[in-house]
DNA sequence: TTTTAAGGTTAGTCTTCACTAACCGTTAGT
DNA sequence: ACTAACGGTTAGTGAAGACTAACCTTAAAA
């Protein structure tokens, strides 16, 4: 599932989908709502969607007339662990380096 | 600072960024090591590290000739961060969710 | 001093992709 | 059945930016 993260990241990448992102994290919202308030159309709304959706960052429901989006909690969690097990690698090898640039000049 | 997550989040949404950021993960390295086994050149490298030391990704440091490239863990942990305080608020707006629909059908 | 290697910068090209407009299907209300 | 609202899809366009090539500086080695 580490193929995923990368698009992922990619994916919220545009500032667009980020912001169609971050309008979902209080809760789930049926696309118009999603449009309204952006500064693009309901359809570039619903094709960021579809890339979220795909990318596993967003899931759909639908309830009659409407599709209600909400944030996909496992595929947060996805990119939370790896930043944090990429953060914790990146400090080990900052303390690797200091350690052994302490034996050189000791 | 949350205002710089979202250009962090957009530098790493290019492959060859990615990349060269995961390049990293182990340790420093100067900018022809990085470059080595990537499908670009090194002015591309170059171009690219100059983006990630900007968002606060990477930091560098000179030693003679070389310039070595190192992850900056605090800017990954702000990623982290974000991420994490995303899963938490999204996680209790699904309970939200989930309580106010079981009021409705009991 | 000349040479060699390392890295940053710039100009220009080319590809990617975000966006709109127009259209279609679907559902609920009249 | 007709209408209105909600969403998804497609084609075409435009702009952002990733990339290369050429050039520059700097530092160490010859």
């Amino acid at each position: 599932m580490k193929t995923n993260l990368k698009i992922k990241v990619q994916a919220l990448g545009d500032p667009t989908r980020m912001a169609i992102f971050e309008r979902l994290e209080r809760g789930p919202l049926p696309v118009g709502e999603i449009a309204r308030g952006l500064p693009v159309t309901r359809s570039a709304v619903s094709q960021h969607l579809k890339v979220l959706k795909i990318v596993g960052l967003v899931t759909s429901q639908r309830a009659a007339n409407r599709q209600i989006y909400r944030i996909n909690a496992d595929g947060v969690a996805g990119l939370r662990d790896y930043f944090d097990q990429f953060w914790r690698e990146s400090l080990q090898a900052f303390k690797r380096a200091a350690e052994s640039s302490l034996k050189e000049r000791p």
